[in-house]
DNA sequence: GTAGTTGCAAAGTGTTTGCAGGCAG
DNA sequence: CTGCCTGCAAACACTTTGCAACTAC
């Protein structure tokens, strides 16, 4: 994705167009992905772009806020950001902490029973768990 | 649950017993729930147990790698134990925290993909996101 | 010019760890 | 008596926040 239709991107979703901004949102959109802000980090230092861990975080915030990017809670020790928003669900490799889509057209789940009373459903995630065979 | 019980439930697991351990078991496995080291402590405090939150934590560790309670991610604030060790899963009200399960047998699910090469299934947690109805 | 953004360092949480003293077997 | 357990405080890792300088418009 260029940077131009990045721009547009950010405008879309109400957020002003910084240079970080920019940057995050080019590596983070670039592909199908799940990065944890460290990780993001890391990548802004390896292209030379100086931002700061707090900008980092603050504008993962923002982006999931508006609906940029989804958040993953798997691993108790960080947060990942998931380039993807359609709904989807993912494989988690216990063993090397690795992320993988599964598309939601290829999951069917039913449900026998009601939601609790007074709630209204906000969304499904499905982790399915798995683990390295051993050689 | 008597603390005879609970005492043979320790041993069976492969754990020494001591007043410490009794009393968090006794709170813990009482019934099905989710509680937060923070709420296990302060149980503790209430019925006069004096439990350090260190040991709350190393307990509660040693609990679910013996398979006496499980562990549950989906509060990025906190990790939740589970005094049901049987394959469920949840429904998580967003708005309060509340974790509310889901017998394994009023869910079917169908998967029209393989694992990822090399990799083994270890689990399946489905989570579904709920929210209070505003009145 | 004004409001919104950034970087830094400090603060905040939840969790783990090191170590001296204490308890179980 | 020996090894495991406990409590305390310090250490840790991730994330958030306060504030002054800066940038977008």
């Amino acid at each position: 994705m260029e940077r131009d239709a990045i721009s547009k991107l950010l405008i879309e979703h109400g957020l002003q167009v910084t240079a970080q901004r920019l940057d995050i949102a080019e590596y983070v959109l670039s592909r199908p992905q799940h990065v944890s802000a460290e990780q993001i980090l890391v990548a802004m230092r390896e292209r030379g772009s100086r931002v700061s861990k707090a900008t980092v975080y603050n504008t993962m915030n923002l982006f999931s806020e508006r609906g940029l990017v989804r958040t993953v809670e798997v691993d108790p020790e960080r947060l990942y950001y998931d380039s993807t928003c359609e709904p989807h669900h993912h494989f988690f490799n216990v063993d090397t902490g690795e992320l993988t889509d599964i598309p939601s057209d290829q999951v069917r789940l039913a449900l026998d029973t009601e939601l609790p009373i007074g709630t209204e459903q906000d969304g499904v995630e499905i982790v399915i768990r798995i683990r390295s065979t051993v050689h």
